[in-house]
RNA sequence: GGAUGGGUUCCCGAGUGGCCAAAGGGGGCAGACUGUAAAUCUGUUGGCAGCGCCUUCGAAGGUUCGAAUCCUUCUCCAUCCA
């Protein structure tokens, strides 16, 4: 199967400008294509793991690819889609920002001798004059047809700045710069870049006369229709700092049965054939399949290691209610009261409530277990001794759970 | 710059002087049911302490026995006019 077919049948290619010309490009490794990342945060999230996905299987079969980093677009921020302004980041913040996913990206792309390029567009945006990036691109935008764009759409409500309203004309500006630095001819990105993206390509063929493609990668949505990779606290980063291998395997563990599919399509590299396979199986025996995506994800993104560390606490975890490797928490002299310490303050030591009264609740509704002992006393107390050795695992609820340890 | 409307607890959104830690919904959390899924049902959802106290209704002042609610100034947002 060819590239372009696998990526179709994947359900990643979401809007092409030309189709024809895209199959045809990247079927025959001609095409030097760029996605842009704009250093929003000091992690990539699982976002940016399908462009860089993406980026991987086109590298694979013989394209080049450029990962053109935001340093430029970065101090301007991204409107598409949002409902509010994005907090305007420090060069400074910008600068760590570019150099953490710098790292990040090396991990999956292959950067060596010519296979692929890292650019910064702040090479090229930061140095423009004013006056004459208007006299240059200026005449090329119509404002009219850019407010009517789709990814004003909700600003048009809440207020668009002029700053951000200027996002589409240094995106587009980046396509033009590296389609006459690199040559390149093809630019792909999530589904919410599309109108700026048109606008790179526009802005060539009017500049340049010639042509240039463009193509959107299929948003991951669940089967609700939202955004994948959020939880409450966040986003699911790549970074093992912020999200453990474990909650990461965990994540993935957890997704809805209508979207192991998809995910798996999507996201791994397995073949489609087995894929397909996968796809008559039903009820829980779809666990299975959570399992192998839950596992895939985190062997890529970490390591085998990690995904099997990560794979084995869930089982023991979720079977016996224990496991070997978890998030533990030392105790130390200070946390104790009179040699013992009761479990509101272990709770919120722990980290795994935020208050004393959330604590209260968790006792009272039932949700709280130390070492597979519900605790239903409010002033349950643990003298300092059981905390020794292996220590004790504290749970709250089903999936949230802690080891507890005294340190000597 | 002018006019009008508005900023309420995680979000949306009621509340126009005491009965307001603040209706309702969403979301979150916990429980039941399950397959570590979904749906459903129940409880819970500012903090500290067991019927009390403290912090909260854009910010700062003021009026009042008492304010999210009234007044003043400031600030931010939306809409219309310039």
């Amino acid at each position: 199967m060819q590239i372009y077919d696998e990526l179709k049948a994947r359900g990643l290619i979401a809007q092409v400008t030309d189709e024809k010309e895209i199959e045809e490009l990247i079927n025959n490794g001609k095409a030097i294509f760029y996605i842009g990342f704009d250093p929003t945060a000091d992690s990539l999230h699982v976002g940016h793991f399908m462009a860089l996905c993406l980026m991987k299987r086109l590298q694979m079969a013989g394209n080049r690819p450029i990962a053109l980093l935001g340093g430029g677009t970065g101090m301007i921020g991204d409107p598409s889609g949002r409902t509010d302004m994005r907090t305007m980041m420090t060069p400074e913040m910008i600068q760590h920002n570019c150099d953490c996913f710098k790292e990040q990206m090396s991990k999956f792309i292959d950067f060596s001798e010519g296979k692929a390029m890292m650019v910064n567009n702040a090479e090229w945006l930061l140095n423009l004059n004013y006056v004459d990036l208007l006299r240059e691109v200026g005449p090329h935008f119509s404002v009219n047809r850019m407010l009517t764009a789709e990814c004003y759409k909700q600003r048009m409500e809440k207020g668009l700045s002029f700053l951000e309203f200027n996002y589409m004309i240094m995106q587009s500006y980046d396509f033009y710069a590296l389609y006459q630095k690199y040559g390149c001819n093809m630019q792909f990105g999530g589904d919410d870049q599309w109108s700026n993206m048109l606008g790179g390509t526009e802005l060539i063929r009017r500049k340049l006369g010639e042509n240039a493609y463009a193509m959107t990668i299929t948003l991951l949505l669940n089967s609700e229709g939202n955004k994948m990779g959020k939880t409450q606290s966040g986003a699911v980063w790549l970074d093992p700092n912020k999200t453990s291998p474990f909650e990461f395997y965990q994540y993935w563990r957890n997704v809805g049965d209508a979207d192991v599919l998809k995910c798996l399509r999507m996201l791994t590299f397995l073949p489609l054939e087995q894929i397909d396979e996968m796809d008559k199986w039903e009820g829980s025996q779809l666990n299975q399949a959570k399992e192998i995506l839950a596992f895939e994800l985190t062997k890529m993104v970490h390591n085998e290691t990690e995904a099997t560390k990560a794979q084995e606490s869930a089982k023991s975890l979720f079977c016996s209610g224990a496991a070997a490797d978890m998030p533990t928490t030392e105790l130390t002299e200070t946390d104790l009261n009179q040699g013992s310490i009761d479990i509101l303050t272990m709770l919120v030591t722990s980290g795994l409530v935020t208050s004393k009264s959330e604590a209260r609740r968790a006792v009272e509704q039932g949700g709280v277990l130390v070492d597979a002992t519900k605790i239903t006393d409010l002033k349950a107390s643990f003298p300092a001794e059981v905390f020794q050795k292996d220590g004790v695992v504290l749970k709250k609820g089903k999936k949230n759970f802690r080891k507890l340890i005294l340190k000597k």
